[in-house]
This record gives structure tokens, C-alpha cells and sequence, in this order.
DNA sequence: TATGAATGAGTCTTCATTCAT
DNA sequence: AATGAATGAAGACTCATTCAT
């Protein structure tokens, strides 16, 4: 984990706190973002008390589960990029693997509320700035090994990225299982055409969407 | 419009019932579907009173403006059904068209409430099945003449069309606006690719997604 | 009354809002300004809904009160200034009516809450600005005459009428009653005292004041 | 210090209880008598714990308080009584001193609720009764050499020194400090006044506020 | 014993829906 | 028929008090 704003807690605070995390996880993914704080503290285990002594308000809450989450890929993109030498390789493995670990988020962020506190929050900025920096990079790389078609940029590899992960419901399972990373390598697919239809609009950068939550695409 | 549940009803009212769904429509998207009635009756410039009236309650709105929208999009579908005969060309534009048309609704139905609701409403599920079979018709007809590969069905088109409406915010408008054809082109050179890379999953066909939403992704 | 803030209302609504103001300041008075807003609501014999319609947090609501009662006093004080030659006779009447026209105010503005409210009220604080005028026209002309004492000024008669306004409890219903009337006369024949014991302190101004709430001693 | 109703205690179980009853007497002086414990607690330097195992629970600590004060005032009262002899002296004495140590009561007390807790309390109910006791005295007396009107009884001194010991606020620093003794002063005029004005309502005995809680007018 | 974390009842406040005007 | 006021149930949040560390 990248991110840790809380020094010193008691260690049965502490557990609590991560439990927390966890079921807002989960319980904002199946219920989105304006369910009642109470359901959030049954499904942790503890009083609502407890939940609003460690988050004071449901933004910080939603805060805390976007950092965690945000802190893990960011984890994940550094392992991939250090081990990785091949750059179509690196690139491949990163978007799947952060379609892989995040089916959470993409459900989790899906609210004109959470993408307005996220944004709002200077260290979950400043993960995603990291993040973006590191596909830049493994972008770059692809476009100049060839692998990568030269009509795009980062920008637009980290939207398809959040659009991607939004993810399908109502389907059979397996089909919601595999949707993410079925369609991100047909994408990929479309990566690698040489030459490929002609894109309308223009590459967008990663300063693009500097300002724009990366997996939050609604 | 393909759709019309309300026969009869005076020139005004006609007109009020339309105002609110148009207002519905925009604030949706704009506020997430749970905003306050009162705010799309002022929207619409009428009384929560008058609103009530028309719409007994915030779910019957949802499906009026679902039917709206959908009826819309079939509409379109069978014209470019009768229109083109290349079965690429009709299948391209049917999907770059209903991107264009729709970009509202990909904004407005994000909410397990609203997904819900449709999921349950007898007519919008007519609609969305009829919309399948035009496409389900495209894709085969697409796959017959060696355009598109054969690793896929018509529910992954779907799928995917409702995954790329799903759109993104907080980039700057011209990127914005052109999302989604942008990232459709890009699947769309994906979906030509001849042999492509192996898809994980399998072929969703239209069955998968009769229980689904089209357009609702999330 | 002085002060009124709210053009246009509905017979019944405005009906409303009386009841509401009315049943406030009983209320505050006799249970504190942290009553449940439930219980104003149901002596005023609405919703707390409606309560909140009308007044949309608690401040609101002690303004409210605040306004509508120096407003009344202010009525008073001017009618007495027009009214009443002597000066003596002004300035005796003007706070033995104010005493006996607000045992209301004196029980109902007992809380840090209630003051910080009421001392950010722009309304309020020009109400109360002309209220400390007037009584200081009456000061000067009551000391000119001879009648008051030269060692006190308007500030310190208006800090007596708080005082003596916060009234007693918990004895006898007749002396509660004649209490502040009591206490107010024998402050006057101490006012009056030629020459009197040298006071402490020094004499106390409008200015002084200025930023203090005169009925809401403490 | 007459009351103590807690004999044996660890040395700094003492302080500890001390250091809570000080912080509780300037707290509620600023905040009011429903500041949330853990305020209290923090001023004291204790965690909420050690406040909970001292006084169980906020009423106790109004008790606590309350017996503090009335204990200091009462010693005070007896060390008057038997050093001055002329009656007048004395009483004037004994109003001033009440005045100058006790600014604090007169802020800590202001509420329905502190006002029922302590006068449940029979202990406070005692030494109230003992200091109405030798009040009595001192009016008597200064009646009988002349000093004070007669038209007035030891309950109106007791109520009155209750009002002026409200004290007032947001005024300067100066004014608020000298308020109580500059306005007892004049008070002490009025009330040897020969003669005065006829007072409104009757005299006010002693009897007549043993239900009532001297320094609560409030 | 002191601490501060956990609990949950009590209030405040919002807003979907009903109803008087 | 249109309006906007009234209602009250639902949910956020606070804090007195209890309890594990």
C-alpha cells in the first residue's frame, strides 16, 4: 500500500478502520455510493458510532476506500513496469491486471458525489498523477517498439482502461467474469492495427485528464 | 417514437408530459437519478403537483423516460436496417449513430435503482429485444460477408456498445464529445482484426443479455 | 411590528408561520433554545416538516423569534418617546413596560447558541440599534431634567433592563410574576439617588454596548 | 470548604477528581451545562473514562460543581457574619463578596436542566437553607438600625443578588467585570431609599424561595 | 487505575408523496 | 387542472455512557 494517512491507532482501532474499508468496498459496489452508513456498519461489524468516529462524514469514508483502492494498482503499475521488459508486454499485463484487481472500484465509483469528493482529495490526486506518469511511460515505449499504434496517447489508453472497467450487469456470471478482460483485449486488438480506420478526434494526452478521475469514467 | 403508453390526453397536458420528460431526461444526467423531484418539476417549469399528476411516482418517470430513449434508438436501428446493405457499413453505423443519439442515456441510467426499474418494465423490454434481433441480424449478416471476426456474437456488441456509452467526465469537451466514436472506431479496427488475439471468454450471444440492459452497463 | 421579511405568502402558510413563532418562543421560554424541533412543531400544531419548510435550520427559527420580539418592543419604545413629555416618566414607563411585555424574550434567549445567533442577525442588530437611540434620547433628557442620576449613562440602563428582564424561577407564581416590576423600581429609586454611593466601575455607553445583545444579559 | 461528601480518596484520585471539578466549573461557564463530556474531560486533562469512574454521570457533576460553590460561598457568609458588627456593613459586605467570588455561578448555572439537578440535591438544599439562614439575619438587622427599607424582606436581597450575579456579556472587558458591584451598588441605593417609591407586589421572604435556587434565577 | 474505543439511542434534517387552495 | 404547502418516514450524525486494553 502507497498510501497512509493514519500514524498511530490502536490496534483494535486499526482492525476496525480496515474492516470499514473493506465493507464500504463492497457494500458501496453492490448498493452504490448513498447507502445508508448504518448498512455499511452492519456489514463491518460495528455501531454506527464506531464507523463515524473513524470517517466523520461519508466523503471521507468514500475517500478512504478510493485511496486504498487507487494505492493498490499503483502498487501493482510499479511491480509491472520494474519486472517487465518488454513494452507491449508491460502495457498488456497492466491493463489486465488492474482489470483483474479493480472489478471493486469500477463499481464502487460510480456517482456524481464520489467523483466530485475524489477529485477533490489532493493525495488521491496525486496517486493518480504517479499512475498516470508510469502508462505514459510503457506507452511510449510500445508506440516506439511498433507494437503500439502511434494515433493514440496515454489519455486514451487510461480512459479506455476506466471505460472498460465499468463493467456489465445482468449477465450470466462468467459472461461479467470475463467482460473486462475480454473486451479490453479486443481493444487491444484494435491497438495494434497497422494500418488502422482513422480515429476521429485527437490523441488525448495525459494531461488531458489530468483532471479527470481515471477510473471513474461517469 | 415507437413507443406511446398515454392514448388520449388534452393538447396542455400533452405538452406538460412532454416538458417533464425532456427535463427528467437532463437532469438525470446531470444529478444522478436520484435528484428531488421538485428540482425536475422546476426543471420542466411546472408544480411537483402537476408532476405527480403525470407520473405517480419518481419510477414511472425513470420508465417513461427509458421508453423515450429506447424508442428513439429503435427507430433509428430500422431505418438504417432498410437503408444499407453493405452488413459492415449498416452494422458501423448503426453503432457510431446510436452513440450519437445517446449520449444522454448512458448518463442517465447509472443506478442500481434505475436499472432496476427498467429491468422490470414489460414494454422498455420489448423494445430492447427488438433492438437485439435488428442487431443480432447485423452481426450475423456481417460475420456471412468476412468483415467482422467470427470469435464474437451480437451480445458482445451490445455489451460493448453500452460500455462505451457509459462516456467519461472531467476531460475537456472536444474530448469528451468525441469518446465515444473515437473508442468504437478503435473497437470497431478490434473487431475486423483477421486472426485476432484469442478472446478469454466466450461468444455472448443475445440470449446472454435478454435479462440485461443494453444500454445500462452499470 | 418593525420588522418583516417575507413579502408574499400563502393565507394558510403565513397562518403557519405565526403559529410556528409563536409556539417557538413559548417553547424556548420554558424548555431552553435546544428543544427538539419536534416539540415546536407539534405545539405549533404542524410538521416538522412544515417547520422546516418555514425555517430551514434551528438559527433560522430563533431569529425569527428575536426579530418578531424587539420588533414589538421597538413599536413600544417609539410610541412611548411620542407619546410621554416628561422625561422621567418616559424613560420609567419605556422599561416598565418593556419588562412587563417580555417575560417572553428573558426566558427564551438563555444560551450561548442563542446569543451568538441573534448577535450575527443583521436585522436584529439594527433593530437593536434604534431601540439603544431612543433610550439614550431618553436618558439625556431625564438626567437635563434633573431626575437621573449624572453618574450613569444609556449603556448601563439597558444592561440593568437585561438583568433585571432574565427574571426568577421556582417560586411563588405572584412573585414571578411582579418580580422584574419590583426589582425595576427599586433600581429606579437607586437612580435616582442625589447624591448616591460612588459606583464602581464607569459609566457604561450605547457604544459600549453596541456589540452586546440588551436582553440577552447571559 | 463546608461540604465534602467524599471522604477517603487516593491522593491523586483527589486531584484528579479537583482538577475535574475546576475544569467543569469554567466550562460550563463558557459553553454552557450541556457541553459534551469529552470536553470536560479534555480540560481536565483526564481521558473520559477517569471522568465517568469520578462522577457517573453529568448530574452528579452539576451536584459536584454546584456543592463546590455554594460550599465557598457559605464559608464566606459565616467569616462575615462574625467579624462585622454595624448591619448595613455587613449585609453590603456579604452581597459584594457573594458577587466578586461567585462571576462563575452565576454562568454555570443557566438551565432547566442544571436548575432541577441541583435543586434535587439535598445536600445543596442544606447549605442553601443555612445561607438564606444567616442572610435573614443580616436584613433583619439592618432594619432594625434603619440602614435598609423596610418594604423588602431577605428573600427580595437573595433574588436580587441571583439577578445582578447573571452578569452580561459581549461587553467590554472592564464593564463586564465591574457590571456586578457597580449595578449591587446601585440596587443598595434604591434599597435605602426613605422613602422610596412604593414598591409593585410584597415582600418577599425567605420561605418563599426555599424552593427556589438563589443564584438560578435563572 | 487510566485511557480512549465502541455502542446505540436521540435529534436534526431531507424529500417523496399527499392534499388543500 | 395546476400549484405549492403539509406531512412524516427515512437516514445522517452526535454524544452519553459502557467496556476492552
Amino acid at each position: 500500500m502507497s498510501t497512509d494517512a493514519t500514524p498511530q491507532l490502536r490496534a483494535d482501532a486499526r482492525r476496525n478502520r480496515d474492516r470499514i474499508i473493506n465493507a464500504a468496498r463492497v457494500v458501496f459496489a453492490e448498493r452504490g455510493p448513498e447507502v445508508p452508513m448504518e448498512e455499511i456498519a452492519r456489514a463491518a461489524g460495528v455501531g454506527t458510532g464506531t464507523l463515524y468516529r473513524r470517517f466523520p462524514d461519508r466523503d471521507s469514508l468514500i475517500r478512504a476506500v478510493g485511496q486504498h483502492v487507487f494505492g493498490r494498482v499503483l502498487d501493482e503499475a510499479r511491480a509491472i513496469a520494474a519486472r517487465e521488459s518488454d513494452p507491449w508486454r508491460a502495457l498488456t499485463e497492466f491493463l489486465l491486471t488492474a482489470t483483474d484487481m479493480h472489478t471493486v472500484l469500477r463499481l464502487s465509483m460510480h456517482s456524481p458525489r464520489a467523483r466530485e469528493v475524489l477529485g477533490a482529495d489532493p493525495e488521491l490526486t496525486q496517486v493518480r498523477g504517479e499512475l498516470l506518469s508510469i502508462l505514459d511511460s510503457m506507452v511510449r515505449a510500445a508506440q516506439e517498439s511498433g507494437a503500439l499504434r502511434a494515433d493514440v496517447s496515454s489519455g486514451d489508453i487510461a480512459m479506455i482502461l476506466s471505460i472498460v472497467l465499468q463493467g456489465v450487469r445482468d449477465v450470466p456470471d462468467d459472461v461479467r467474469r470475463e467482460a473486462p478482460a475480454r473486451y479490453l483485449t479486443l481493444v487491444l486488438d484494435g491497438l495494434q492495427a497497422r494500418p488502422g480506420t482513422p480515429l476521429p478526434g485527437r490523441p488525448v494526452t495525459a494531461e488531458d485528464i489530468s483532471m479527470a478521475r481515471v477510473y471513474t469514467a461517469d
